[in-house]
DNA sequence: TGTTAATATATCACATATGATATAGAACGG
DNA sequence: CCGTTCTATATCATATGTGATATATTAACA
């Protein structure tokens, strides 16, 4: 893996850790990770097009702070509110399947 | 909602109370709880092909209880849980995005 | 029937995700 | 510059999800 996106990750609160412990990452954990960064720019994208984060967030009882870091592909982020963001802005299941199905 | 049906939902542990409660939830709300069902239902069918509870538990590091629950579309598993099992069982991200896809 | 494998249910201590709050930083217009 | 709006970061108490364990139920079959 390039140092920069490692980096990247890293600064997110993602575990990679050294080298060798993100080469223990088997290929199902690192699916699910790029499963919820597909979703988290998705999101971004399609919110800013019609809210702000905290309309967003008082939407789906949630807060502004959190959509922020859902945004920005936290690692404290599941995929559970990754998904009702998505269901708040208007995604479909369909739309969401998509971005899903878009992964690799 | 049928009566049936409710009662079902009920019994999984999803809080949908009395009636009125009921009809409290969101569209957003229903859909999660749909999502989270397809993919319970289709983890059940690709899982029994190819291995047993046990089985597909060791190979996520989790326990044959709780793929029991996942199956069964307990209210107390995550998305996160679901998608991590269908990709254990060697489902594709295009798989997952398919079943929620197929929603409604 | 009895034995075994598979699945379901119950309980629990612990880890993680959560919303809330405070506050800092950007972006932009006046 | 300044004020305003939006977004990002930090911290925290609490709620929720977790794997583990024990045990009950079911299914298949000799």
């Amino acid at each position: 893996m390039e140092q920069a996106k490692r980096e990247r990750l890293e600064a997110k609160g993602w575990k990679v850790g050294s080298v060798s412990d993100f080469l223990a990452l088997t290929a199902e954990e690192s699916v699910l990770v790029e499963i919820k960064l597909a979703l988290s720019q998705n999101l971004k994208e399609r919110r800013q097009k019609i809210m702000t984060q905290s309309e967003l967030a008082s939407k789906m009882s949630s807060s502004q702070p959190r959509i922020a870091k859902a945004e920005n592909g936290d690692a404290s982020v599941s995929i559970e509110l990754l998904i009702r963001a998505m269901l708040a802005t208007g995604a479909t299941p369909q739309d969401i399947g998509q971005v899903i199905a878009g992964v690799r």
